[in-house]
DNA sequence: AGAATTTTCTTGACTCATTCAAGAAAAGGG
DNA sequence: CCCTTTTCTTGAATGAGTCAAGAAAATTCT
């Protein structure tokens, strides 16, 4: 499967990406609980490492909006972008009109060596908004 | 001073206020320290009430990228962005070349009432970047 | 100005996501 | 099938940030 990412195959990295795919931007905890379901038995610690070892190999994207715990998603590889929801957190994916990261091009670099430009839209989901008014 | 914001004149909220002016980027802790040195006996908590209060007054913006804690800058209301090392996590802001909020266009809202557009560049300082070739 | 009222600050405990560490268990290579 | 390395379990620790109760300071009202 994944063993091209030079990661040993294992039941809860299995599990955990499974997890992922099943549930796009959830956070650590909800999917320690998704994990739970097919291995009853695994330790939060194994979750912790199984994102990490899958972010770090690129099978995973790790996002973290302002005032939000880690969230997780699977896809991956598109530059893609997303929509939060200021009052309740909800996320959405958008999509990058340009494709290719980094999309956009800084008018002042300050020297760095840019590899990606991360876009979160920053509003009120439906449900929020009619509640509000 | 900023009594237009409808806040009590209090001797840490100005302190908190110059200490971020004169530190951009930098995280609560260091601003704790920053404070301390006009005012030595204030509390945490009176440095965390202040940055929440001046923060939703408008007066000073939280950022916080992914994997760094809480960092405010008193630059506000002009929609700008920043560049972000991933290596030593060194923070530069980067005019935004459109200027208005929300600089950008999702190219699909969800039905979101969008009202920001937040951009991070990743990349590697100048510093880091010579250090690792 | 002085008292009343409201907000803010101090102190200290506490939460909770995430990390650290040591040993046990499982994967992959020979 | 055994050996080595990586990963998982268990359990404790870290640390940014929050909560809460009472004291102190800012405005407001008389």
């Amino acid at each position: 499967m994944l063993r091209d990412a030079d990661l040993r195959v294992t039941r809860p990295r299995l599990a955990v990406l499974q997890a992922v795919h099943a549930h796009p931007h959830a956070d650590t905890d909800s999917l320690i609980g998704a994990v739970r379901q097919e291995l009853s038995q695994v330790s939060h610690q194994a979750v912790y490492d199984s994102l990490s070892a899958l972010t770090a190999a690129g099978l995973l994207r790790r996002i973290q909006p302002t005032g939000s715990v880690a969230r997780y998603e699977s896809r991956v590889g598109d530059n893609h972008h997303h929509v939060v929801c200021r009052s309740c957190g909800a996320i959405g994916d958008v999509d990058c009109a340009v494709g290719e990261a980094p999309c956009l091009t800084a008018s002042d670099d300050h020297g760095f060596t840019i590899d990606e430009a991360e876009v979160i839209y920053w509003g009120l989901c439906p449900d929020c908004s009619t509640t509000r008014s």
